[in-house]
DNA sequence: ACGAGATATGAATCTACTA
DNA sequence: GTAGTAGATTCATATCTCG
């Protein structure tokens, strides 16, 4: 299915792109895209795979100047697929790239040196770990994620009531423990062996997406292998774009795609924050009579008082002002809200003046 | 004091020296020591003020030493002081770095491009993280430590069987759950403000030093800062090296390392043992009376209750199997250490289960 | 003395909109 | 661009205060 959004080149969405994700990504109109999810390759022995300049043979190579080749080879392949990333997104789009210890820290660096802004790095905890078998090192029990913005200014998407309330009404932390890709989620050849080397459970894209799209957004993924990013997207109604270079990879990721049910509209449904609702200007509680000018409104802590004027500001002992610079000011604070600070008397009891904006709104919105 | 060791030349062991870390450290003689924990500052780039909701202001980290101009200046600062780290090192030296996700990524590349080889990469989750108070991101709820090799050769320091033992005889994970540092731990100065805005708890060096130095190791700690590195190793048996600019932060650490007793021969021996530590079932502390069939037992979040039973099970709302399972099932957590999460109430204080434990290991060595 | 409730605080890149 | 202002936002734990 292509779509075409007002007045921009059309987008392949809901498809798989075959080929180099650079060249298919350059192929792409640039700030078409809300969120990249990428899990590059980061096995430095794939040299085919990381586009490495054409260096001259030096037979006597020692260890050290080898090491350092691929290091540089790796930037160069990293430097190239973030450069096409960033032109893809829009001005307040989002990168999430995952890795381990080997590839993580020049992933981290380049996005740095691109102008890419990192939010969190955020650690995805395995609950069911492979262990060490040599007993040589610690269990390798973790990967790391980087989340950035485009850049500084970026107003990312957050939504941060939606993972508050996947975790229990606790604010989400920066370490998620979930269980690797085992059972019936992990694709399987005809052969029975596992489609792919490193298929990520879809729960972490599920609290990717949740947390850093909204319904409809556009999803990017350059390295798509088997397609999690796209199942989950289309479960959670956002749109994908998936670029995959192997055949295999992207037949099986078609055929688990075509299998994936959109949830309906109800199920789709996330908590909002009280950002997102429209402002109510505190004059509108006056001009409608819900307080009268000259009424007392009494702070939550019950310390202070002050009256309603006509225009919808407050005066108090020796302030005017909103209500929201009365409060701060006769609290000595730096800011104050004055909705949920101050309170009306309704039959002998105090009553947040936030209610009253509770009911404007749902008069609002009928 | 100034040991010498065969035939180098003089280490100033157990002492903190004074200035610059680089030109202290190229001051000492190269391949003499056997492990290096660096704090680098993280180069925060923080802006304005930041309030909680309750108005109070967070205390900042603004000190000069962690305000560099750019990347690139980080970066030279970051390579050069890990040159000279890297020349102290003896050959099967090591070395750690702990960072956020500020500094980390460039700090581990630049390991990478020295030639340090990483072994494993370290999340200290921390269990009472500062929250994100604006709701705009994830909590920052940990910070990142690289554990490097001098050298892919490098033949490092590792007791598997040690931090297998702390880790009730399951080999230990790649990341690690303890509390930051603050209450009698945390150091303060006359004014009873904190003496060092970062420091850093003791229980991550005792489990950095017993896992990856042995008794009269030879540590280096180039940012000494209040001496936490010190202090631990002193304890541990270890001799220390700690560098620190700053006077005040040295006068701090120079007290405080003073008070600190090296454990006796024993203690030392019990906390490196060679076999994990005799598994105490949770039923012989019923057996034996130190807990009362029909208890109740407190999770440490005190969001739990559940009730001993006489077969040494735990049965709490709608669950019951053993202090593990319970508390698994009751934080909706794939796993969990019963030990550790379970207190009981002795003259009306809450008490981890776990010092029942430790009194019958005591008694079981004697 | 003891318990309940209040207060304090931690390596933080922490807003969005209008004029 | 900048300035002003509305208004949204916190978890775990240690210590202190007071009855």
């Amino acid at each position: 299915m292509t779509t075409k959004k007002k007045g921009a080149p059309a987008l392949p969405l809901n498809t798989i792109l075959a080929g180099d994700c650079i060249e298919a990504m350059n192929a792409l109109p640039e700030a078409s895209v809300d969120l990249i999810f990428a899990d590059p390759p980061y096995n430095l022995q794939l040299r085919g795979d990381l586009h490495r300049p054409d260096n001259s043979r030096v037979d006597a190579v020692d260890d050290e100047w080898d090491r350092f080749s691929s290091f540089s080879a790796y930037d160069d392949f990293t430097r190239a697929w973030l450069k096409a990333a960033r032109r893809l997104l829009k001005p307040n789009g989002a990168i999430w790239v995952i890795g381990s210890y080997h590839n993580i820290f020049r992933v981290g660096a380049a996005l740095q040196d691109q102008g890419f802004w990192i939010l969190n790095d955020v650690v995805w905890r395995k609950s069911n770990p492979m262990p060490n078998f040599r007993g040589k090192r610690l269990t390798n029990a973790h990967e790391t994620m980087i989340w950035a913005g485009k850049d500084e200014s970026s107003k990312y998407t957050f939504n941060y009531e939606a993972l508050k309330a996947l975790n229990e009404g606790i604010q989400m932390r920066s370490d998620w423990v979930l269980p690797i890709c085992t059972g019936h989620e992990r694709l399987k050849d005809e052969s029975g062996d596992k489609a792919h080397p490193t298929q990520k459970p879809e729960s972490l894209l599920h609290r990717i997406l949740i947390g850093s799209t909204n319904v409809g957004d556009v999803v990017l993924d350059p390295f798509f292998g088997t397609g999690t990013t796209g199942a989950v997207a289309k479960m959670l109604g956002r749109d994908f774009i998936g670029i995959e270079r192997e055949e295999t990879y992207r037949e099986v990721a078609e055929k688990r795609i075509a299998m994936v049910r959109r949830l309906d509209k109800e199920a789709l449904q996330t908590t909002t924050s009280k950002r997102a609702e429209p402002r109510v200007p505190f004059g509108q509680l006056v001009e409608r009579g819900m307080l009268r000018p000259g009424e007392s409104l009494y702070s939550m802590n019950n310390r202070h008082k002050a009256k309603v004027r006509a225009d919808g500001t407050l005066i108090g002992d020796d302030v005017k002002g909103s209500i929201h610079q009365v409060g701060a000011a006769l609290e000595g604070a730096p800011s104050c809200n004055g909705w949920t600070y101050w309170c009306f008397k309704k039959d002998g009891k105090r009553v947040p003046i936030d209610l009253l904006r509770q009911q404007i709104r749902a008069e609002m919105s009928n």
